[in-house]
RNA sequence: GGGUCACUAACUCAAUGGUAGAGUACUCGGCUUUUAACCGAUUUGUUCCGGGUUCGAGCCCCGGGUGACCCA
């Protein structure tokens, strides 16, 4: 409405019949005339409140004074009138009839400062949403991102499969597990950890594209970027390989943000970020030796490498029991943090990649990226494992770590084992986190930011 | 897991170890062009919880809770 009537004139009316409904944010009463400010889901505008003209077109007694007395802020009021915009140059609804159609018995928070409460914030979001409209745009661009990257998969004929979220066996990931118990069938079961394992199943099947978008759970702390529950999506495409993918990823992040945000520099809390594609590809020895001179490919024995990374002043070198996993130790202290523009790390050792494709010419390295935006890692796509021998050997080794102690070990997934025994076709694999993904496009600190509704700890006496 | 900080009225915040306060909101009165309207009046409390020190604790000490930030 404040569109439509952008051209009006101060002083000037139009007249219409019009009929809006929302929330009271703010009243400035008088004796015969009132300004309330009305706030609906596209935006607010000024109701003017005029007791002639109220009391000469409704039926009501008094009708006018009952609006002063009985409305608060935070009420919902109805109302039908004419367009004027006032002297002093506000869009104003010149009310003839209303309709107090909901009353708020809990004031609003004050309306100079707000909810600043971050706590009060997340555990009321209802409030926040009401004071705060910056906090409705990012949930709204949420949706619409996640909108764009299914109609976007969609047009390159990818489907969403939905599976399962209660499964036997948690895997996918190294992560810990939510249990829960299953009365009728007398077991435990796990709230999926990701959702790999069964659009793999899928891939077999006999779908060549497939992905899903949706929640997963991991038992792990709380953070400025962990959320027990989160979003993910995860990609898979037959006879593809881990260059096409990488496009493919820049494309799901490049569309919601031209689709949503209608620009490719954006500006994540106060860093410019450049998403033109195409986005640097580069190999994590190539990085290594960028940042600190170290080149692995030149290191004969573990040992040798050991000494040069501690050198270069790299901590925790005693536990790297394989030059793969000390060459990843460098990259993540002395890479990963200034990869802020976006930039694909390519070729990974195997040691730390147990569920990659052996590099078709590179020995000892796997054909997998991950994507790095503002030092996060924000995407990690591979050539998929398909042998199924050697991925038993894998899970095996899982499982005996899981079987010592290890609780974020994966078991043995049988009948995924047999589905790859029936044979899968090469496949590349991605996943994403989404609500990383919306923090970067919505330029969120916290991922508490990008969830309607983080969780939290019970407030004691509560609950 | 470790460290730092915060928690006082519905909201935003004050208060040297000495009577718990202001603004907003709410309630009442006045006002026909406001934009945090204004003017006047009234009211608003488990100072996060539990101990301790003290003649006296919102403040100091110990323990706990919730949250924020940083680190691992």
């Amino acid at each position: 409405m404040q569109e439509q009537y952008r051209e009006l004139a101060d002083g000037e009316e139009v007249e219409v019949e019009v009929a809006i409904a929302g929330r009271i944010l703010t009243r400035r009463v008088f004796g015969k005339l009132a300004f309330f400010t009305l706030q609906d889901e596209t935006g607010t505008i000024q109701l003017y409140l005029d007791k002639a003209k109220i009391e000469a077109e409704m039926p009501l007694p008094d009708a006018f004074n009952h609006l002063k007395q009985l409305t608060d802020a935070g009420d919902i009021l109805g109302v039908k009138g004419s367009i004027k915009r006032t002297e002093k140059g506000e869009l104003s609804v010149k009310v003839s009839h209303y309709s107090i159609l909901t009353k708020s018995l809990l004031p609003l928070p004050d309306k100079w400062h707000g909810l600043t409460d971050v706590e009060k914030r997340y555990r009321q979001r209802y409030v926040d949403l009401i004071v705060n409209p910056e906090v409705q745009q990012t949930f709204r661009r949420r949706a619409l991102i996640t909108a764009s990257i299914r109609r976007m998969l969609n047009l390159k004929n990818f489907i969403e499969i939905e599976t399962p979220v209660l499964q036997s066996e948690a895997g996918g990931a190294d992560a810990r597990p939510f249990v829960t118990y299953h009365n009728t069938l007398e077991m435990d079961l796990y709230l999926r950890i990701a959702t790999e394992l069964h659009l793999k199943r899928l891939v077999v099947g006999g779908f060549e594209r497939v992905f899903e978008l949706g929640r997963i759970f991991r038992n792990e702390g709380v953070s400025t970027r962990h959320n027990p529950e989160f979003t993910s999506i995860e990609i898979y495409q037959a006879y593809g390989d881990y260059k096409e993918m990488m496009t493919l990823t820049e494309e799901m992040i490049t569309t919601p943000a031209q689709e949503v945000l209608k620009t490719l520099q954006i500006t994540y809390q106060g860093e410019a970020i450049d998403l033109t594609p195409p986005w640097r590809r580069v190999t994590m020895h190539d990085l290594v030796k960028e940042h600190t001179g170290l080149d692995f490919a030149a290191f004969a024995t573990l040992e040798e490498a050991k000494a040069a990374a501690k050198a270069a002043g790299i901590h925790g070198t005693e536990d790297c029991g394989a030059i793969g996993k000390l060459l990843n130790e460098v990259f993540e202290q002395k890479v990963e943090a200034t990869l802020i523009q976006p930039t694909f790390v390519i070729d990974y050792p195997v040691e730390i990649s147990p569920l990659a494709k052996p590099h078709r010419s590179k020995p000892g390295l796997v054909e997998r990226f991950e994507l790095f935006i503002v030092g996060r890692e924000t995407a990690n796509g591979f050539s998929e494992l398909t042998d199924p021998i050697e991925q038993r050997e894998r899970l095996e080794a899982q499982a005996a770590r899981k079987a010592e102690g290890d609780l974020e070990a994966q078991g043995v997934d049988e009948d995924f084992l047999t589905a790859l025994e029936y044979g899968m076709p090469p496949t590349v694999g991605m996943g994403m986190g989404i609500d990383r993904l919306v923090m970067l496009l919505c330029d969120c600190a916290s991922i508490r930011d990008a969830i309607a509704f983080p969780l939290l700890k019970p407030e004691v006496g509560e609950a």
